[in-house]
DNA sequence: CGCTAATCTAGAACAAGTTCCAGTGTTGAT
DNA sequence: ATCAACACTGGAACTTGTTCTAGATTAGCG
């Protein structure tokens, strides 16, 4: 029925193993294109931000109709979410790499996600449209939004060093987890928008993830 | 010089009592349109949230020359910023009243949260424009945010009990007061979305409220 | 190969935020 | 009372996200 297989409206975080379960696979060209979009987004991003980001533009570096571009996201909001899934698979791996060999969870927590800080404020004007855009979104794009959180979590999981399926995070530590994310969240606003200083940044990434400790003993 | 006073583009909370330095004084007849104008952009917003503030509209209903509205407030999210500015002094008089009466200082700041966010509640549409607006605001906007912030600390520090100019609070605890904003923002956008229940974000705001007894103890 | 259904392209068209302008009304000062 | 300076009005115009349409391409299938 379909010609270059359905609609390629789907997740696709671009992880390298796992088939994306509920998408139906896209033609080669479909995979390039979306690549392409991706790259486009992604590099007028990194020039002027969120703003920089302009459909038309997008449309046209990644040689693509902007009917075309719509179809594989159906939103600003969405393509940039989507970007945000890129770059954050990216991310993770590249901290898997090095995990920190601090002594408490908490201490790896906090230094893991001053990594990514740092990693991001390299390419101040990207995160800066990546997380407007994730903070932007309405409902219409909870399952993109979703998955992020999904991956954001992961990652910290990742730190605390409950990588084994086996221990289970307790509910204490799943909502540490995610006041941490919602934390990261906001003080990366707040700096990107020029209200807090790195440090402060720092201060704040360490205070909350103290709350790691605290589910760990009590637990 | 200036007619009806020089440029209405200030800050202004609405706060009944002080003078609002470094904002020249508007007229009557302004300071009766800046109103109007905050009063269509809350009805508006209550009625359909972020996307049914449409400037044409807040002008027409505020009885006002659509340059005029963007004379009073530069932008749109200029306009939601201050009606949250507005809303939150009005909250911030209500919540004065009757204060927890909770033993801890973490549970009263958790207890008034939540007394908040069940006000926020009741005008959802009202709450998503409002904070949308906020976490979406770029540096041109940084000023009347951090007004916002600071509002919002207020309300917390009240709520800890540290009213008395005496006992400023220590650094940790200004770290932890922040961290409790991110977390209130951001958690408030998530059950705003769809993705997180109230049961969570009471959760959430319990959590992250321990960092209050935390910040006591070692201080 | 030829058919069919779906995708992709190019471009017009629409919606809402923002800017601009010419004319009118108000205000404070002389 | 008059004047200059500014504010307000009404409306057009511009920008960018989004939608729509007609026609050219492509993929899968007999």
């Amino acid at each position: 029925m379909t010609a270059e297989a359905s609609t390629p409206t789907g997740t696709g975080t671009g992880s390298p193993r796992g088939v994306t379960p509920g998408t139906p696979p896209l033609t080669e060209r479909q995979e390039a294109r979306r690549r392409r979009i991706l790259h486009a987004s992604a590099q007028l991003a990194s020039r002027g931000g969120f703003e920089a980001v302009q459909m038309r533009e997008v449309a046209e570096a990644a040689e693509v109709a902007l009917g075309t571009l719509y179809r594989y996201f159906p939103s600003k909001i969405h393509l940039l979410v989507a970007t945000m899934q890129d770059q954050l698979s990216h991310l993770h791996t590249t901290l898997r790499k090095r995990p920190p060999a601090t002594s408490s969870p908490s201490e790896r927590v906090a230094e893991t996600l001053m990594r990514a800080f740092r990693a991001l404020q390299r390419e101040p004007n990207l995160a800066d449209a990546m997380v407007r855009a994730l903070t932007f979104a309405d409902r219409s794009v909870s399952p993109e939004v979703d998955t992020v959180s999904r991956q954001t979590t992961a990652i910290i999981l990742d730190a605390m060093g409950l990588t084994a399926p086996a221990d289970r995070p307790t509910p204490e530590q799943l909502s540490a987890v995610r006041v941490i994310e919602h934390t990261w969240h906001s003080a990366l606003i707040t700096w990107l928008s020029g209200r807090a200083s790195i440090a402060q940044v720092k201060i704040d990434i360490e205070t909350v993830c103290r709350l790691i400790d605290l589910t760990a003993e009590e637990g």
